[in-house]
DNA sequence: TCATTAAATTGTT
DNA sequence: AACAATTTAATGA
C-alpha cells in the first residue's frame, strides 16, 4: 500500500514540479479514508481542496440514476468547482473503501500562479474532460445500446486523466448499467455481446477489458 | 482446510 | 420489477 507522498510523487502532475514545490504540497496534504458507499463530497458542499484517489475508486454524479464519472486510482477531480463555481456541483461516492488526497486551495491555487507545469497540466486535463464529456452526450444520440456500454467504460481507460489505471474494474452490471444510463438486463446483454467480440470478459462482480482500442471502436 | 451461512450479484420471467 | 440461481466472503469447527 503506497504512502500519500508516494502516490503523489507518481502522479502525472507532481513529476512537473520543482522540488520545493513539491515539498509544499506534502506538507500540506491531507489524506481521508472513505468506507465503500461513503461520501467523498456532497453536492453544494464548499470545495475547499483539490481531490484525489489514491486508492479505491470514486463515482461521480448522484443525478438520478446517472453516473458523470467513475474515477479509479491515480485519478483527480473538482478542479472546475474549485477555480470557478466555489460548491460542488456532484456527489461523490466511493464505490469501495477508498484512500483520498485532499490538497487545500491554497496550495492548489499557489501551484497554479507558480508552475508552468502544472497550469500545463490543468489546460491538458480540462480538455480531456471536455473530450469525455462530448463523448458521453455524444452517447446519448447513439441508440444502440451494446456501443453505449462499450464507450462508457472505454471513457475510463482515458490514459492521461487515469494512468495507470488496471484493465480489472470492479464493477457489477447493475453499476455498469447506471454508468452508460441503461438498465441493469441490457447492461448484461451488452456485456455478453463484448465478451463473445473478445474485447473484454465478464466475471463475477467484474469485468476485465482484453481490447481497450476496440472497445472504444466499438461500433463505429 | 473444509463446511455452513449470509450477502451480493446475476439470470430469467 | 420480482424471484430464483449462483458466486463470493465470513464464520467457526
Amino acid at each position: 500500500m503506497p504512502t500519500i507522498g508516494e502516490a503523489i510523487r507518481c502522479s502525472l502532475w507532481a513529476r512537473s514540479l520543482a522540488p520545493d514545490q513539491l515539498a509544499r504540497v506534502e506538507a500540506t496534504v491531507v489524506e481521508l479514508f472513505v468506507p465503500a458507499n461513503g461520501f467523498v463530497c456532497r453536492k453544494g458542499e464548499p470545495v475547499e481542496s483539490w481531490l484525489g484517489v489514491i486508492e479505491g475508486l470514486v463515482k461521480l454524479g448522484g443525478f438520478r440514476n446517472f453516473t458523470g464519472a467513475i474515477v479509479p486510482a491515480g485519478g483527480w477531480f473538482a478542479e472546475g468547482s474549485l477555480l470557478k463555481d466555489k460548491l460542488f456541483k456532484y456527489d461523490g461516492i466511493a464505490l469501495r473503501d477508498s484512500r483520498i488526497a485532499r490538497v487545500p486551495r491554497e496550495t492548489f491555487e499557489w501551484l497554479l500562479e507558480t508552475s508552468i507545469g502544472f497550469s500545463r497540466f490543468l489546460l491538458h486535463q480540462l480538455n480531456e474532460r471536455l473530450g469525455q464529456f462530448i463523448a458521453i452526450t455524444e452517447c446519448d444520440r447513439v441508440l444502440d445500446p451494446d456501443t453505449r456500454v462499450a464507450r462508457s467504460l472505454a471513457t475510463m481507460f482515458n490514459p492521461y486523466l487515469y494512468p495507470g489505471i488496471e484493465n480489472r474494474l470492479q464493477l457489477s452490471q447493475e453499476e455498469i448499467g447506471r454508468l452508460s444510463g441503461v438498465s441493469r438486463q441490457r447492461a448484461n446483454q451488452a456485456l455478453q455481446v463484448l465478451e463473445k467480440a473478445g474485447i473484454l470478459k465478464v466475471d463475477y462482480g467484474r469485468v476485465t477489458v482484453l481490447d481497450v482500442e476496440a472497445l472504444r471502436s466499438f461500433g463505429v
